[in-house]
Formats: structure tokens, sequence, C-alpha cells
DNA sequence: TATGAATGAGTGTTCATTCAT
DNA sequence: CATGAATGAACACTCATTCAT
């Protein structure tokens, strides 16, 4: 085991519980959520995914109505649900981040090196797409993320995990050293954007290219402007 | 004169009309709207300013009141202006499209090579900060933009203008060649988005450290993934 | 034993069963509220009593879940018992009329002479105090009590009551002649309601010096205008 | 002139502004609400009288479409006037505040004597009968009326009025000592409230009896329970 | 012509009631 | 039987747009 896994193995006894049953993430508040009968579970999940999808596809200010007919319910129990469009933007950040952090800690477990853990990282944050934008969009999603504790839990989580990647990196040699967290982080979210003017694959190539990009300046090389930026200085 | 500036201004030749007196560029549909009286003319400026303050604030949805209100007119007048929504959005799309082609043009015409030039327009993206988000935002503006030829025009000049730039860089062997005018289109797309959880001027800092990322990624290097893409393929 | 007593015991033959244990009168209706189970018996007070005070905090159009909630029984318990909320409102308005009945039974069967059962009636309505609000307050209610037979047999019952102590008090020469048991009836429901602007104590002092006043005016004198109100004119 | 007719002179040296037209009275918040133009003005004025109308009838939840239909406007304008529910329970409780001042100093100002003002204030109160009630009935309503400044201002020059009407007929010996500006308050209040079962004319009638049965009570004679109610009491 | 009043369709949200567990 | 989840009709309220002043 190299020094990036050790490091990596270490943080794993700090990490908060995050019950990611596949791409199941409504831990961190898991307490409450877990209880639902069976039935009442399966209605939350759909309403998720079809929040996601009509999110996407309408913005956040998509009619209630949609998202329920969407999921398969009535209006009532998607509210029964969310109490409000906020709770349930947030429910879905939530998911999000969920998402990002599985993917940040797949990839600290299964890459060799830190260098390429923090390649794929980049590189598969495509797949991630539709999971940050929420918080890019309207001056509404926006305040309900930032004031969601359990989004900020996973933010702190995805932040630690990221921070022991970059670490290791630097200590393999393999990433420049005038980068911190912060750099890597806001590299990803802006990846993770939706790419104007493109549909489906072409987006995915671009994505790739400015991906590639930017890794490449992650080498190191000649020195930035400015300092690194820490993770916490991406904590709200 | 070197290359970049004799095919900069042979470009120039083909130059759509734009009428630009200092960042006032409310051209390419001129014809009607020259003609409007000095007050008329004030008033319609006035609301443009105050959409583009709101759109920022409460996201392109905003109500028109607000808007009117903040621009001192009655919404009477704004609906005199603007016969609805998609007009209104149309009008600052093209404000800010034609702010870009400004700063693109003045790259253009102010720097000794195509590279600085580039890196200029690169890095100055981040005054352009709300230019471009709007589109990026809801789906409704998403559909007036595009629909807009006004904005196409726009788009348009502006692809011209990058791709002299582009193509001169590479001439002067200062880019990669494995980048196409739509790759560097992408790229200053991208950073003209709002950063996330950072305001102000350390915004402004991470916007810059990005940039410098993606220059230094531009410099003939290592082979990209995929093609070069082209102007073209941003076309809509 | 006097003449108040003696007229007022005739009546007892008549009086119709209203089974009150203390102040248990969910009677009238007995038969089948009499064999509910033990728990099923002790839900239905439950919800009766949280009706009450959620009516008097909430108006009448109170959410059936707050009710239920504040019963500790869930809404389909509530649901059970009293199949819409216009079931519901009968029941708590039998209560309180039951309530009434059992205090007028009781004046006047402890006071000495009609006059002093009368006083007593109309000071000690104060602590009838949410008896009758209901039926003043929606439309809702007042419809739901008018149309309740069993609320009707009550309000029989009291008027007869009432008019025994008030042909005794007339008999006695200690009330005024031009005054019916209507009369009386409305005091006393005039003095049941909520006193404006003022909270606990001091509304029952209000109230009493209100009842003072009345009483005051009880007495034989100078003539009221109008005619005696019978007490069949406040049948519905 | 007589001292009530003195002293009730002097009070008026102080009154508020209260600009009533007939049954007009907007006045005390009128700055905002006499700049209306005609049509809006008279808007205003139906959408007042509609909401009278619908409370009295279906209870101040009553849906706020009915209300809008009633006056004959669209609910935009309802809701242009009255931003919510509880602004306009407050425009119509300053309306009934505002005709009871008006009744209470017409009494002052038409009747001979002090006594003859509080027996007519007492007996004409029915005529005012749908004014008072409803902060009687619902929370919502009570709290709404309780927390408007201007309603406050309303009570507080009835008070003063009704002030010096009590002190002149105690002073002429026609009214008890041991009352106080608050008990006339409050049986004037007490009086308004609807009469239970009773519709139109027999209502009036009853209502005219127990206002005698008061105003009998009220001549001196022997001593009330508890202290004079002042009128400082009655403030919220 | 500029204004802001009126309109009413569109949506968010609540809650009575039903029904699966 | 008790529970609390699901449903959807009903209502509050907003705001784009029109039009009288």
């Amino acid at each position: 085991m190299n020094t990036f896994h050790l490091v990596s193995t270490l943080l794993i006894r700090k990490k908060i519980v995050h019950l990611s049953r596949g791409c199941d993430n409504s831990g961190m508040t898991a307490d409450a959520e877990l209880r639902l009968r069976a039935d009442a579970r399966r209605n939350r999940d759909q309403i998720i995914a079809a929040a996601k999808q009509v999110f996407a596809e309408e913005g956040p200010e998509a009619p209630m109505e949609e998202i329920a007919r969407r999921a398969g319910v009535g209006v009532g129990t998607l509210y029964r649900r969310f109490p409000d469009r906020e709770a349930l933007i947030r429910g879905v950040a939530r998911h999000n981040f969920g998402a990002v952090l599985d993917e940040a800690r797949a990839a600290a477990a299964e890459e060799p090196t830190a260098w390429q853990a923090l390649v794929r990282l980049i590189g598969r944050s495509s797949e991630l797409q539709l999971s940050v934008q929420l918080g890019l969009v309207s001056p509404l999603a926006r305040q309900a993320i930032r004031s969601d504790p359990a989004t900020a839990e996973y933010r702190e989580a995805i932040l630690t995990e990221l921070d022991a990647i970059v670490r290791s990196a630097q200590a393999e040699g393999t990433l420049r050293e005038d980068i911190g967290t912060g750099d890597v982080a806001l590299i990803v979210s802006m990846l993770l954007r939706p790419m104007p003017l493109a549909d489906g694959e072409s987006a995915a190539m671009m994505r790739e290219r400015v991906a590639a990009l930017l890794v490449d300046g992650l080498r190191p090389g000649s020195p930035l402007p400015g300092r690194p930026i820490t993770g916490a200085e991406l904590r709200p």
C-alpha cells in the first residue's frame, strides 16, 4: 500500500456515516428518512428522481405538479414529503452532493495513484452532470442549498476527501505545489455545469477536452497567479 | 503590421454594423431603435440596465414590475419597449453579446500578438461576467436567446473574431494545433459563469487562477482527446 | 319543600334521559355510544376534549389533524368516531349543552329560592364559557348545531328547566313579570360569549359585573319594551 | 349649553381627523387612501362593502374570490388594494369602528343630556350590528385587528368619546357611580354581537329588551361587585 | 405617450377524507 | 381496529399582460 492509500485509509476512520446503497444516498439525515414505510420510501425516491429530471429540463421553478405527475404521485404526497419547494431542492441537492462524494471516495479507493484519482475525478465529473447545477441556477435554489446543514456536511466530507487526494498527489510530485484543494474543487464544479448550446454527446466531448486542458495545466510547471485556494475558502 | 493584424484587418471589411458608442450596443437591429426620441432612448437604456441587475439578482423570471420600478418607469412603458419577457431577455442578451464582441475586437486590435490577444480575452472574460450567464439559467431564457436572429448575428461576429485570433495564434506557433475556435469559446463561456460560493473579489481571483491553468494548457504540448471543436459546432 | 322545588320536581318526571356521570354527557344518543369498548370510549372523550381546546384556540375550521394529534390518536381514529367535521362539531355541541343542562338542574336543585337559582345560573354562566360559543362563530358550526336533533333535545331540556325557574321566580314575586324564559336564555347566552380584548381573570370580573347589572334589571321595576320572549321563540 | 355639551365640545378640539362623509370612514389612514384615482376609490369601497357582507354570511375565512365577485372586481384588484386577508379584515374593522365612532359623536352632539346620549348609544348599537362582530370570531381576525394601529386609534377615539359621556352622566347624577367607561363599552360590545338563533326583526327586538334591562341596571342603585372598569383597561 | 389600475390564468400549498398497511 | 400515507379539490396569492386615464 502506497502513501496515497495510507492517508486515504486513515481518513476513512473519520468518515461520516453516509449510507449509500448504490446511488442511494439519503444518509446524513438518515434517521428520519430511513424509518419510512416501504411504499413511502419508494415514493420519496421517485419524487427526488422526478425532481432532478424536471429541474434539469425546466429549471428549479418548475411547477410542483409537473414533478408530482412525473413521479407518479399526487401533489399532496409530494408536499407531505417535502413541505415546500425549498425542501425539495434541498433534497435533490443532498442527493447530488452525495453522488459526488461517492465518486470521490470510489476514485480514492480504486485508483493506484493520487494523480490518477485526481484525473479520474476531474474526468468523471462529467458523469455527474446534473449534480451540482442546481445551485448555480436560481437565487432561490442557491439560498435553499446554502442554508442546509446536511448539504454543508456533504460539502465538508467531499472537501476532506479531495484534500487527501490533493496532498497525496503533491507528495507524489505529480501535482503542482501552487494548487490548493479549493482550486481543484472549483475546476470540478466548473466542469459540472451545463455546456452551452450543446446536447448530449458533443457536450460530453467538449467537457472531456476542457478537462484535459485543465489536467494539462495541473502538472508541475510555471507558477500561477494568486495563491492556492484552500478547501476552507469554499465553505460558505 | 504582423500577420495577426493583417488577418484581423481583412476581417474588418466583413464586419457587420455594430454601432458601439462605448458600451452602448443596442445595434444590429438598429434601424428601429435609432429613431427613438432622446427620452424614449434613455428609458430603453434604463430598462436594459435594470433588467440586467434584476436578472442577476433574482433570475430571469423576476417580476416585470420589479424591473420597471428599478428602471424608474411604469410597467406600461416597459411593455411598450419590449412587448413581452422574451423580448426583454433578447434585449439584454444582445447587449451582453455586444459587450463580448467589443472586448474581442479590442483585444485583437490592441494586443501585439494573437497569443496575447487570446490570453487577454480569456483573462478579461471575467469582466464580462454577467454577460453570458443568462442563457445558462432558465430554459425560457435559453429559448429566447437561441431563437433571436440578432443575437445569432452577434454570436457569428464573435466567432469570426475569435477564429481570426485562434488561427493567427496557431500560425505564430503559440497555440497548440489541436485546439479549435469552439474550444476557446467554450473556455471563455465557462469562465463567464458565476463562481460557486464566492463573492466579489475572491471570485475574481478564483477565475484568474482557473484562467491561468487553462492558458497553461493551451500552449503546445501533449495531444488532447477528441478533435478540435470548430466555431461552427457552437452554432445552435 | 317550597313551591319552587315542587314544580321543579314535577318536571323531573319528564326529564329525558341524560346520563351524566360527572361532566360526562355523551348521552341522548346514548345507545350507540354506550356500547363502546373502554379504550374506544376513552379515545372518544379525548377527541372531544381536544376538539374543544382546538376550536377555542383556532376556530371551528381548525385542521382535523391538529385535533387528532392533540387527542393523541391518528386521524383515522378520529374519522372512525366522527365521520366528518360536522359530526365532530355536533359532538362538542352536545357536550357543551349537556354541561349547561347539568348546571341548570344543579341550580334548581340546590338553591333555596328560584330567584337565587336564577342569579346563580346567570352568574355561573361564566364557568360554561366555552360551552355555547361554537354556534356563534362560523356558519358551518351554526348549521351543524341547528340541524342536530340531539342538540335540539338538549336545548329543549334546558328551556324546560329554565322555564320552571322563571315561573317559580315570578310566583315568588322576585322576578319582574314582563320577562320570559327566552329573555333569560338570551342573557345567559350573551354572557357566555368571549369578552373582547380581555384575558382570563379580568374577563371573569367583567362578566360578573355585567351579570350583576342584568340581575339588577331583572327585579320588578319599570316596564320593558316589546313583549316577553318565550322559550318557544328560541327554538330554531 | 349644559355641562355635558361643554365637556363634549372641549373634547372636540382634540378629535383626531376622521373624515366621515356619511358612512364613509376611510380616514385615520387617510393620506394614502384619499389619493386613489376615482375608479380605484370606488372599487375599494365596493370591496369593503362586499367583504362586510360576505364575512357576515360566511365568516372571516370566506374565499377571497367570493368577495371579489360580490364586489364586481377581479381577485387581482382585491389583492392590489389589500395585500392579504389580514389587510382586508383590518380594512373592514376600521370601517366598522369608524361607524361606531360616528354614532358616538352623533349621540354626544345631538342628545340634550349625557344620560340620553348613553341610552341612545346603547340602544342604537343594535344598528351597528355587524360592526364589531368580526373580532370575536376567528383568531385570525382577532389577531389582525389587535395588531392594527389605525384600529387602535379608532378604539382610542371611541373610548375618549364614551368617557366624556359617562362622566357627564355621572355628574348629572343619572348614572351610577360604580360604573366605568369600560363597563359601558363592554355592554355596547356585547349588544353588538349576533343574537343566537334569531333572524332579523326578532333579533332586533331581543337586543332592545336586553338593552333596556341593562339600562335599567345602570341607574343609581345597589352596588356592583368588583370595581369600575376604566376605558384604559380595554386597551389591548 | 406614460402611467399604473384591472384582470384572471397559473401555481403553491393546505387539508378533508379515503384506504392500504 | 388504529394508523398515517395518498389523494386531489379548494383556496390564497402572484404576476404577465391589457387598457382606461
